[in-house]
DNA sequence: ATGGCATGTTACACATGA
């Protein structure tokens, strides 16, 4: 089972893109992020044409997630539940034995915002939300966006960005807070190329320097890591005309 | 030192992203 996370920073402009990727690459489920699309405005045939099924909870202007898969997903889940959130920034769905959770955590804007005290909180109700998900779903994937480098070696410059948004310590500590759930970096479970990242800013040439974060991720439970058989970053989208300032990650489940 | 770039809006600058 291959299975992707992608921050597209708007479908409408990207989906060219990702149309060309799915077509390249055949994942079983790719996750979203950024969408930036009413769900009224989905490009559900275009999807449909290359055999893919569509999941997705959006909204104007910001945020939005997508589940994009070969087979139909079940159980679907729009929201943190039991948590207010006027953003749409969750997507849940069971795919035969594998229930895959699409996320993109709030960005924080900086320490001092509000913006990050939200961030804080967002996280603390996935965290509890995640927890019940691994009782329920033994096999689980939490796949996004997570605007978290959980280590300096995912920090192209870790002077710079130290206690920032981003890199500050009540967000890693957070992330560190997902993983003692029972799940893994699935990044991290292989030998890595060093300095690899995510995101790389669109300003100051910053991806051919490769000034960038490891921000996007694939979490899987014991279950899952266990039957891990490769985590990789693909480059390939950032070089493009237009591209999203994201990568898409890959992960190969046997 | 606070720039720079991309996207969406009902706009002809601004908010947001990271």
């Amino acid at each position: 089972m291959k299975i992707v996370t992608w921050n597209v920073n708007s479908l409408k402009v990207r989906l060219p893109q990702v149309v060309n990727w799915l077509e390249a690459n055949q994942p079983d489920v790719l996750c979203l992020q950024e969408t930036k699309l009413q769900d009224e405005f989905f490009p559900v045939n275009d999807i449909a044409a290359l055999g893919y099924q569509s999941l997705f909870i959006g909204q104007k202007t910001f945020n939005g997630v997508a589940l994009l898969s070969k087979q139909s997903g079940t159980d679907a889940v729009t929201a943190i539940p039991n948590w207010e959130d006027e953003q749409k920034r969750v997507l849940a769905a069971t795919y035969g034995d594998v229930r895959v959770i699409c996320v993109y955590v709030p960005n924080g804007e900086s320490v001092e915002s509000d913006k990050y005290q939200y961030k804080l909180k967002w996280l603390t109700a996935l965290k509890e939300w995640l927890g019940k998900e691994l009782q329920q779903y033994p096999r689980l994937a939490v796949l996004g966006d997570f605007n978290i480098a959980p280590e300096d070696r995912d920090v192209h410059d870790p002077e710079l960005w130290k206690d920032q948004v981003l890199c500050s310590e009540p967000e890693r500590n957070a992330f560190r807070e997902l993983l003692s759930l029972g799940l893994a970096d699935s990044f991290r479970l292989f030998e890595q190329p060093e300095k690899s990242y995510t995101w790389w800013d669109y300003r100051m040439l910053a991806f051919r320097r490769n000034r960038g974060l490891r921000i996007d991720h694939i979490l899987l439970s014991n279950a899952l890591a266990g039957n891990c058989k490769s985590c990789v970053i693909d480059k390939e989208p950032r070089k493009l005309e237009r591209p999203s300032d994201h990568t898409p990650v890959v992960a190969e489940i046997a």
